[in-house]
RNA sequence: GGGUCGGUGCCCGAGCGGACAAAGGGAGCGGGCUGUAAACCCGUCGGCUACGCCUACGGAGGUUCGAAUCCUCCCCGGCCCA
């Protein structure tokens, strides 16, 4: 298969060095690749999902990917696509993100594919020991202010008026600086990244040509955008989503991508998933026949769910969805385990007493923010008790609003579900 | 260091002694339409023990019956000069 015939027909081709080269090389044996995680976050999201699937799609075609974590980046913070000057993580809150990290670069390469294997490498291994004057005379020395400045991720920091700070600036040295040790040794020749990191791969190509003498390649990928130009990676409500199922529940990450425009199923069917060309395009056929199914939307949520969840997950996931949005039977007729089931999935929590008020039992369940935002959501008629919509404030939330004894369904809104559980 | 302009609610941005919880826009949250869409229309959008009260316009003081609006000092940013 050629591999890089796929990731252009999948729309996962920003820019690449010499296409012709990187092509010819792709096709001459087996390719050393490499893509960087900054441990930002306790848990990955989608927007590291790209990479993670990029460096598998590689590797299906017989290339040997290297997932490597920012032990060492991620104390600085990388400046790109940022307007702002980040806040230095501590080395504690450094090795707590690494910890939730290093698990889920794992999850998504083979690491005991013989020839192919992946490798998972920490940065950290050979920056910590170099000191500022070697990196300096040996980085530094090599790259150019004018470069530097001239990069995209910097102008805009400067032009935009917010500036940024010495250390920040330096985040591409050292990125520059892994690209060069990777090159050196382990036979590392290209590097894959989000197009905001076209600027810092190619820092490194140029210092490695200089200090090595050789030609490294770079590819990336567009970023994940909406037809409005917002970015992916977040729902509609702004928030992240996070590969973790304790940050984000399998249930809410598949209602995700449920929700996603008809005009992007398509694209992200072929740049999130594993399906081949061919299935995907009889997907997005029969989707475009009668977009009111939906059937674009359920696959690809499905597809996605599976690979960062797995199977049970994504069954659990879609029965729950069914339940909730089947749209079929009364909420009273669920059925006990039916219900129990729902009650894993969604956001749940048990009430604090009987008879309390819905205000209360609403911001208790985090579907309203402050008792303020309860009542306002009351008397808009938002509010659905086990699928009754309510509306009086001082209505009472007690022992015979619990189905089998046990369960309150609460909903604000047409999505925003959640479980009352008895005390 | 000097000069100058500025720091307003989630964001942008008006206000420049009372009518200001603060125009307008965006986002968000809801309702309608629908397909758990898009577009569009409508409402809402600091908190509370809620016709009132509290907190809020970079920070701290002050003037005043009364300040986001005036004064003093401080902190932060832009631009110009050194």
């Amino acid at each position: 298969m050629d591999v890089l015939a796929d990731l252009d027909a999948r729309g996962l081709i920003h820019q690449t060095t010499d296409r012709q080269a990187l092509a010819k090389r792709l096709e001459s044996g087996p390719i050393t690749v490499y893509c960087g995680f900054d441990p930002t976050a306790a848990s990955l999201h989608v927007g590291n999902l790209m990479g993670l699937l990029t460096l598998r799609r590689l590797q299906l075609g017989g290339h040997r990917p290297i997932a490597l974590a920012g032990g060492a980046t991620g104390m600085i913070g990388d400046p790109s696509e940022r307007s702002a000057e980040r806040n230095l993580l501590d080395d504690e809150a450094l090795a707590a993100n690494l910890e939730g990290i290093v698990p889920q670069l794992r999850q998504f390469l083979d690491f005991d594919d013989g020839p192919h294997a992946a490798r998972l490498l920490d940065n950290r291994a050979w920056t910590v020991g170099v000191g500022v004057l070697d990196f300096l005379r040996e980085v530094g020395k090599h790259v150019t202010v004018q470069q530097m400045v001239g990069k995209e991720s910097i102008r805009n920091r400067l032009d935009d008026g917010d500036g940024l700070s010495y250390t920040e600036f330096s985040y591409m040295l050292l990125q520059a600086y892994d690209y060069l040790w990777l090159a050196e040794n382990v036979e590392c020749e290209l590097q894959v990244g989000g197009s905001d990191q076209w600027g810092n791969i190619v820092l490194g190509i140029d210092l490695i040509r200089r200090r090595l003498g050789r030609a490294a390649h770079a590819l990336t990928w567009p970023l994940l955008v909406r037809p409005d130009g917002t970015k992916y990676g977040k729902t509609a409500g702004g928030e992240t989503l996070w590969l973790s199922a304790e940050t984000m529940s399998p249930y809410r990450f598949y209602q995700a991508w449920i929700g996603v425009d008809d005009a992007d199923v398509g694209r992200l069917l072929r740049q999130l998933t594993f399906l081949e060309m061919d299935e995907i395009r009889d997907i997005t056929a029969e989707h475009q026949a009668d977009p009111g199914r939906r059937e674009g939307q359920r696959r690809l949520a499905a597809e996605i769910t599976r690979i960062v969840h797995g199977d049970a997950a994504t069954a659990a996931a879609v029965s729950a969805s069914e339940v909730l949005f089947g749209g079929t039977a009364s909420l009273s007729e669920v059925s006990a385990p039916a219900l129990a089931f729902v009650a894993s999935e969604v956001p749940s929590a048990p009430l604090r007493a009987l008879d309390a008020s819905v205000v209360d039992v609403l911001v208790n369940a985090e579907l309203a923010q402050s008792r303020s935002d309860a009542r306002r959501a009351l008397a808009e008629g938002s509010v659905y008790i086990n699928g009754d919509r309510t509306t009086e404030p001082d209505r009472l939330v007690g022992a015979n609003d619990l189905l089998y004894g046990r369960y309150v369904l609460l909903r604000r809104g047409k999505k925003r579900w959640h479980v009352a559980t008895a005390p």
